[in-house]
DNA sequence: CAATAAACGAAGGGAACTCCTCCGCTAAAG
DNA sequence: CTTTAGCGGAGGAGTTCCCTTCGTTTATTG
């Protein structure tokens, strides 16, 4: 495969994540190639039709969170800073709000799949299990919950704040999460500043 | 104002509310019409041009979390039960995520939305001060945390899940963000029951 | 219950967007 | 330098949306 057309391949997905994360599943198809900064003959010859390419964007991002549980495994002896690892890697991702987006429109039989939600799940419930066991994480939290959250907190926020804005507060969010509101829970500082919503205009691009 | 027509202005409203929040400043007003059960003549005999209809729904959106602050404040003596009664108040309401998708798109100087929109941060502002004073709110929680996390929780989620599953966890997730992940966090229990990701078919209309 | 005015829904022309294929050009690789 | 994989854009068919016009329905009042 000639470098261009990898460097293709891998800008479409990004794009088509965004752009599925953004609009739906039936957004346009043309807004991706445009945001990819590639024709719209690239995309087709590509990715052939539009199942092609949604199941290709959740592998990709079912496969990130798979290699974010594993790593936050093995680099944490602690299970709950596993799980907080865990949960910050999956949202530098990005990715984690575009799998319910799109697994709603495709074939959940399709083994190779069908295998990587499987694996992903059991790994986020491994490490919730672990977290459990040491009694130092509320029983009534489940492997649900985490994946929510992490879809919560992963989507583009409706307004205009620019993307690093949103990153850092989603962030930000998981340690308010994490630690929870309570003051004696607050002994490590949040990772990101807070955000005025009253100052909307200095998100604004011209007024 | 005759009795249809009235009726016809609020289904309107809620309408708009959803269909803004799923699509988009730009979303399509025969969208609105359709869902509302009305004509596409009603909606521009109603509210004129896609402005006006904007303007109504965040107004109605920002009077109601005024509301909610105001009551929330008057039956809690303890500050972080107002804080609590808030935010679930508001999640009932479901009005939180049109306000940033919209307010983007109008004039933040027009007199009464300006004025809706200070009132509301004040109230939620003087909340959050009462609740800092008693020393067991973490200091660097802010308004604008605040209103992000009940952006966050009231947006629909991606996917198939009802109205009904989404309601019900939205406020689940606010427990669990009130209280923290911590168990020493979880005296009390969460809200509603939790949702299993790897059962999507159980949400789905047929299949 | 009749009269009337308010309110309604649907149709439709014009503009914009999207899908997906075809084809001539560009540039990476040997 | 040559070859061929890879590229971008044009474009016809189909869809959707905007917003107005107009004939019909229905809530209200006497």
């Amino acid at each position: 495969m000639r470098a261009d057309a990898r460097r293709n391949h891998q800008r479409l997905l990004e794009a088509a994540r965004d752009v599925f994360v953004e609009q739906g599943p039936g957004a346009s198809l043309e807004e991706v190639a445009r945001r990819a900064g590639v024709g719209i003959a690239t995309l087709y010859r590509r990715f052939g039709d539009r199942d092609t390419l949604m199941h290709a964007v959740v592998m990709q991002a079912l496969t990130g969170t798979i290699e974010a549980a594993e790593r936050a495994m093995r680099d944490n002896l602690d299970p709950l800073d596993a799980l907080a690892d865990y949960m910050h890697s999956v949202l530098d991702l990005r990715t984690s709000a575009v799998i319910p987006t799109l697994l709603d429109a495709l074939d959940l039989h399709e083994p190779r799949l069908a295998a990587a939600r499987t694996t992903s799940a059991r790994l986020v419930e491994e490490l919730l299990e672990a977290a459990h066991r040491t009694g130092r994480l509320r029983k009534d939290v489940t492997f649900g919950d985490i994946g929510l959250l992490l879809v919560r907190l992963s989507r583009p926020l409706p307004g205009a704040f620019p993307p690093d804005v949103q990153h850092a507060l989603a962030h930000r969010h998981a340690d308010l999460f994490l630690a929870g509101l309570r003051a004696d829970a607050a002994e490590r500082p949040l990772s990101g500043p807070a955000l005025d919503l009253t100052d909307l205009q200095r998100h604004r691009p011209d007024t």
